[in-house]
DNA sequence: CAAGATACATACTGGTCGGTATGCTCCATG
DNA sequence: CATGGAGCATACCGACCAGTATGTATCTTG
């Protein structure tokens, strides 16, 4: 039954990717997310060679995926750059709400916890926030040619700054645990996305 | 010997520093410490009654006292707020060198790792990062009265999201293992802190 | 000089971890 | 209808972990 064998793999990347977030990767315990999923050790090392490729997996499905419906589509849209942007970071914003919110950015957590001590996370990570920086880039150099932002900046630098922010933003409110921490953040974001206006 | 008691307990914390910034808390080894150090186990229950009150010790001491010279001590020069702003920060860019750059801020990677799970952390990684934030909201409010800085901006705001930005800089200059990158973020944040001269 | 406290050293424990060896059932295919 | 592989299940392994129990010098203090 090979809709059965798709369903345990997804089912095991689903609470693997819970348990990562919510304790890191290393400190992710398989037994937990096997006794969550009600799926045996037997499976899961069918399913994955390692807990590694495991974590690899769950970022380059789950968390990649996540991030292509929540910010690179919303970004496609036509219209001014500037509110393009603030509209995603805002659609963000409200997409990380209550209990979310404490966990912090997938993306982020795993870039921080193992960027130092593993290769294969590190340029996977590396991979995404390039695409991620590269689609800000691009909304960035429309503006410039259409005449909606200013002609003054960089654009790569922007949009790396841009993107460094966000994350500083979603780290402070993790560690504030707190909503109003993450919407005052945005608001000077927001402020800032304002002043590369042209 | 109380002099000797103290030269292991310091031992033992620049240790414990170094092997929780390199794997962070929970992936940081007891034994790999002592193995480093010399000094038993027995010493180091001695002195800390639990690996969760090494890092707070850690915390506490080595990493708010770090803090304290490198940033806290330098702002309190007087001259233009925005100046001095960004000498700090440059000063902090210089010293994260090489290898250190790659291991990311020490507060920054335990407030990832650990405030959602341990609430001792969560607070003191809290306590200091309020005061930090102070410490430019301070600069900013004086400067606003001085005539330096612009009078349009909240301080209290703009104090946060230059630290959140701070952070996030160091963030991913730390996954992509480049100070070109952290170089690269920084330019952006000046130009930042230029925008809110008056 | 006796006694208690300080500052360790050594050996060990229970528990958890990621990973493996083996065997089973089902099902498509020749 | 035999057979081999897919998709598991169960039991187990050695390594490592934080933490502890116990013993022992040394040093301070009455």
């Amino acid at each position: 039954m090979l809709a059965d064998a798709d369903a345990t793999r997804r089912s095991l990347l689903e609470a693997a990717y819970e348990e990562i977030h919510r304790f890191g990767f290393q400190a992710a315990s398989l037994n937990a997310i096997l006794e969550r999923t009600g799926v045996t050790k037997g499976a899961l090392y069918h399913h994955f060679s390692s807990k590694l490729q495991l974590g690899y997996a769950v970022l380059d499905e789950h968390i990649a995926g996540e991030l292509q419906r929540l910010w690179f589509e919303p970004l496609h849209q036509p219209g001014h750059p500037i509110d393009t942007l603030m509209e995603a970071i805002m659609h963000m914003g409200e997409h990380y709400q209550c209990e979310e919110i404490t966990l912090g950015c997938p993306l982020n957590n795993l870039a921080q916890e193992m960027s130092a001590i593993d290769d294969g996370f590190r340029q996977r990570i590396d991979s995404i926030y390039k695409h991620w920086q590269e689609s800000i880039e691009t909304l960035l150099t429309r503006g410039q040619q259409e005449g909606s932002v200013s002609t003054t900046i960089d654009p790569a630098d922007t949009a790396f700054f841009i993107l460094a922010s966000l994350e500083g933003c979603m780290s402070m409110a993790k560690n504030a645990q707190s909503h109003d921490e993450l919407m005052r953040c945005g608001k000077a974001l927001l402020s800032y996305l304002n002043s590369l206006r042209a």
